[in-house]
DNA sequence: ACCGGGTATAGTTAC
DNA sequence: TATACCCGGT
């Protein structure tokens, strides 16, 4: 017979811990693969042995994994091992494996049966469209209704992965509401109690609309196994033998799938190891490897120990390290020895730890060494840098660059801070918003038309003068006679800009969004000058391209109205749900250095491992709390503490050493850039087994350091200034832009780029134009009745930049309440402003500073600056604060002090909505600050430095972000 | 041991 | 802005 052989076959060249596992029979089996011991060959093996003894056939073997290439290369390896056969096993993820049951069963599971999945951003993008739809509150502040978003749907499917239904949720909310004693413990039960509702409403949504996210590609099929037993002795019987791969990083929920289809035959078999669960931040349970042999107590257990990839120093030291998390391991648990063994034998010493004085240095001898192994006669592929978080990679990059070295490095976002994409966004808005100002400055500015910047800013200024849209200036100048002296170059690009978006408005009428995109690429002469480059970069730029137009493609099937407005919205949504998908790779095949996370080097290997910028702070890195916290009363499983973030970081760093063959360097240096000087991550002392930190660290020489300088590459500086000679006039709110980034100074007040209006700018204008409508008139000593007040204020009321027309009104509400509150209490306090928006005006060495008191009064102990506040504070402690450390009332402090001649006894900050005051007094430390800001912003604007000074925060929050060549966000 | 002020830094990612 | 750390004070 064929069979014996066959099986012969499918277990030569097996260890034999191996040959047990792939010959195990029926019932559980948990085998521990340590990393590098053939985990994958056992599995396959193991699935071609069932079919080739006729154990079962193959439609009735169900392998899980996680991922679709893990999926896709078991499977191929399978067919490979099972050549002949019609029926094949089902190979797929978990998530392909639950949407094909819930296809099948769809009405069974209440939903129609051509459901839609929402990915990733499109869930965001769902909530964001019925945020106002759905009971929020605590978590959508009128003044950024979507800014708890992606926290709150971080919290949803964090409660689906652990299999807490919305209904468990609620009632565990209120529960806790019941037996809430105190104001804060009450809070808390109305956040949780919030969240379960939202949770609630958000499924019912899904359901009515006929979608499923992610996470219901399971959740959803567990609950129908729940409720329809039918369906789930169906689908028991279907597959009789159910094999999960990286079982560590399976969930909750996932494992109570696996439970239930496994129940009864029990012919369940899991491959993982405890040591390489690293993905915990997306719901991986641990427990479930850990405390699988509680749940299946008849289960075998096999371990593989035989490693074939690493030298024997290189185990040894990842083994040092993976055992400081004793206990929570299965080898302290469970007394399994998963010490590995390496296969063969290494020469020379493979594991190397360098320590640098500075980053630059250590960037540097990692290329140095990477060339001398390169001479050495090794493929560049076969070298790999391993970063803890992308942002790491940088530095090394940037050396590697200059030492022309070919690397490939996978960052997983960044697509729309590139300057091709950002045209093309920017030409779709100036497209379709003849308002929007800012977009079609920045497409007249960028490579594809080049306007001249003095020229332009000129056309600008021009347009905010007369209130006019720079669209319509652009119209002006293109029909003639152009109303802005301009010479002829300029007036020609200004006709063509016009001439193509007419076009473009045009072929909008009968197109849809990408056809629109690609004229323009074509009839603006764009992609042309991208593909005559023919350099690598500019390769990698059509590329990018190509994947904007992916994602123009993907909005098209997922929507009806497919026009480029109709695009232009969802990529507001987009930017709004911080969208932000990964630039174009290297292609795969390709020689070159693999530089990437440690996260994405799980599974892989390479002959040379260079661990980089291991430091205390980043390796371990730091733990984040979550944002909005899944009390641990729903939970079916208690969730790891506090020290087990330590312990998965450390076996991140164990995934990490164990990628590598031959050599491990280790690296990390001293001064990164910051004030303080870093020190050595402590798993380095963990697996080298050394006590402390090395004193000693390699030193560039002087002569490198100024040769460094001497190469630095820093972004393109902006060109100089064209400024008029003469006095400069300063506001509180130009000394703050320029602080803030002297970029953003520029493009606000010295191109003036113009900007669309901000809702929460929109509000506080009509608060503000009330409330002194309002108090002038008690000042002259009338009486005023609120309803007048009120009335006033829906008069001044501006519909401008709100999200939707409920967020409108909720926020209409709020002010008319902020209002009521003001009112009150001012005529309560029986006081009279002496003065309402009382300009002021100083000079000083060439300095005219100007700007505007909201209010002064005169009271007893003296004069008190008062400003109006539209954003909020929490507390009278917060609201002191924000007074005490305001810029903004410095700098009145001191023009109060030049202009009337006496310092205020009290500046405040009236935080309209709570009606918190903040107070403080100003002396002259504060006096001092504000001189020396207002300074530091003159002397920086006078010099014309507008280098951007780009930070997380402020560029997450600048309205220019979507143009600005050196912004961090989008 | 706990506090408050000053300071440094800003997450990894697949289905 | 939000957070956590360090450090010095009590």
């Amino acid at each position: 017979m064929r069979r014996q052989p066959e099986e012969r076959v499918l277990l030569e060249g097996l260890n034999p811990a191996q040959r047990r596992a792939v010959l195990h029979g029926e019932g559980p089996l948990l085998i521990v693969a340590g990393a590098g011991t053939g985990k994958t060959k056992v599995i396959t093996h193991r699935i071609a042995r069932l079919i080739a003894v006729k154990a079962a056939r193959p439609a009735e073997i169900l392998a899980v994994t996680f991922t679709e290439k893990a999926a896709n290369e078991m499977e191929a390896r399978v067919d490979v091992l099972v050549p002949y056969t019609s029926s094949f096993a089902e190979i797929s993820t978990f998530n392909s494996f639950g949407e094909r049951v819930l296809r099948d069963y769809a009405l069974d599971a209440g939903y129609p049966p051509d459901f839609r999945l929402l990915a990733d951003v499109d869930q965001a993008i769902f909530f964001r469209e019925n945020l106002f739809r759905l009971p929020l509150d605590y978590y959508r502040p009128l003044g950024q209704p979507t800014r708890h978003i992606q926290e709150v749907l971080e919290a949803i499917r964090r409660l689906k992965q652990e299999d807490v239904r919305p209904e468990d949720y609620v009632r565990y909310a209120e529960e806790l509401g019941r037996r809430a004693s105190g104001d804060p413990e009450k809070e808390t039960a109305r956040k949780h109690l919030e969240i379960a509702r939202v949770f609630a409403a958000y499924q019912a949504l899904l359901r009515a609309e006929g979608l499923i996210d992610f996470e219901d590609q399971v959740t959803l099929v567990v609950d129908l196994l729940r409720r329809r037993p039918a369906v789930l002795d169906e689908i028991r019987r279907r597959y009789r033998y159910i094999l999960v791969d990286e079982f560590q990083d399976t969930n909750f929920v996932q494992f109570e799938l696996v439970k239930m289809l496994a129940a009864e035959h029990r012919n369940l078999t899991v491959v993982g190891d405890d040591d390489q669960s690293i993905f915990r931040f997306r719901g991986a349970s641990l427990s479930n490897i850990l405390g699988f042999e509680e749940v299946f107590p008849e289960a075998d257990r096999i371990v593989l120990t035989r490693n074939y990839r690493s030298t024997q120093p290189i185990l040894d030291a990842s083994y040092r390290l993976i055992r400081h998390n004793d206990p929570n391991q299965l080898e302290f648990k469970d007394r399994v020895d998963k010490r590995l063994r390496a296969a063969a034998r290494g020469r020379g010493k493979s594991i190397h730890m360098l320590s640098f004085d500075t980053l630059a240095h250590e960037a540097d001898a990692v290329a140095g060494r990477i060339l001398e192994i390169r001479a050495g006669g090794a493929g560049w592929r076969d070298m790999a840098v391993l970063v803890r978080r992308n942002a790491d990679a940088e530095p090394y990059l940037r050396s590697f660059n200059m030492k022309q070295i070919p690397f490939r490095f996978s960052g997983s976002r960044g697509l729309y801070q590139q300057e091709e994409i950002k045209v093309l966004v920017a030409f779709i808005r100036a497209v379709t918003d003849f308002e929007n100002s800012r977009d079609l400055f920045y497409l007249a500015l960028s490579e594809v038309y080049r306007a001249d910047p003095y020229d332009l800013s000129r056309i600008a200024g021009y347009a905010d003068k007369k209130n006019l849209s720079l669209h319509g200036v652009f119209k002006s100048i293109a029909e003639g006679p152009s109303p802005v002296d301009l010479p002829a170059a300029t007036t020609e690009t200004v006709k063509r800009i016009f001439a193509d978006i007419l076009a473009s408005v045009e072929l909008a009428g009968t197109k849809n969004a990408g056809a629109v995109v690609y004229a323009f690429l074509e009839k603006s002469g764009y992609l042309k000058s991208l593909v005559g480059e023919m350099t690598p970069e500019s390769e990698v730029r059509i590329k990018n391209v190509r994947l904007f137009f992916d994602k123009i493609q993907g909005f098209s099937g997922l929507v009806e109205n497919d026009s480029i407005r109709s695009f232009a919205r969802y990529l507001d949504l987009l930017a709004e749900v911080g969208d932000n998908p990964a630039t174009s790779e290297a292609e795969l095949d390709e020689d070159a250095v693999n530089v990437l996370t440690v996260h994405k080097a799980k599974g892989l290997e390479f002959g040379t491992v260079f661990l980089v910028g291991l430091i205390e702070d980043r390796f371990p890195g730091r733990e984040r709390r979550e944002r909005v916290p899944v009390p641990d009363g729903v939970l079916k499983e208690s969730l790891p503490g506090r020290e087990n973030f330590l312990q998965e970081e450390r076996r991140l760093f164990y995934v990490a050493m164990t990628r590598a063959r031959r050599a491990l360097q280790m690296t990390w240096a001293r001064d990164y850039g910051t004030r303080r000087f870093k020190r050595i991550s402590p798993f380095v002392l963990e697996a080298l087994d050394i006590p402390k930190m090395p004193e000693d660290v390699l030193k560039a020489s002087v002569l490198e350091e100024i040769r460094r300088y001497a190469l630095a590459t820093g972004r393109t500086a902006t060109p100089a200034p064209v400024r008029p000679a003469g006095m400069l006039r300063l506001s509180f709110v130009r000394v703050e832009d320029y602080l803030v980034c002297p970029l953003k100074y520029k493009f606000r007040h010295d191109l003036r780029v113009p900007v669309l209006p901000h809702h929460a700018i929109v509000f506080g204008r009509v608060l503000h134009k009330t409330i002194h409508a309002y108090l002038k008139r008690r000042m002259t000593g009338r009486a005023v009745d609120v309803e007048t007040v009120i009335g006033e204020y829906r008069k001044n009321w501006v519909n401008e930049g709100f999200l939707s027309r409920e967020h409108e009104e909720l926020r209409k509400a709020a002010g008319e309440k902020a209002l009521r509150l003001f009112y009150e209490r001012e005529e309560e306090s029986g006081r009279r402003p002496a003065f309402l928006e009382r300009p002021f005006r100083w000079q000083e060495r060439g300095l005219r500073f100007a700007g505007r008191f909201d209010r002064i009064d005169f009271e007893a102990a003296g004069a008190a600056v008062i400003d109006f506040k539209t954003t909020d504070a929490s507390s009278q402690k917060e609201a002191d604060r924000a007074a005490a450390e305001s810029l903004q009332l410095d700098v009145y402090a001191l023009s109060f002090l030049k202009t009337e001649g006496m310092l205020p006894y009290e500046t405040r900050l009236y935080f309209l909505e709570s009606g918190f005051v903040g107070r403080a007094a100003k002396g002259e430390k504060e006096l001092a600050r504000a001189g020396d800001k207002i300074r530091e912003a003159a002397d920086g604007i006078r010099s014309g430095g507008f280098k951007a000074r780009p930070d997380w925060h402020s560029c997450s929050i600048c309205e220019f972000k979507t143009i600005c060549p050196s912004s961090f966000a989008y």
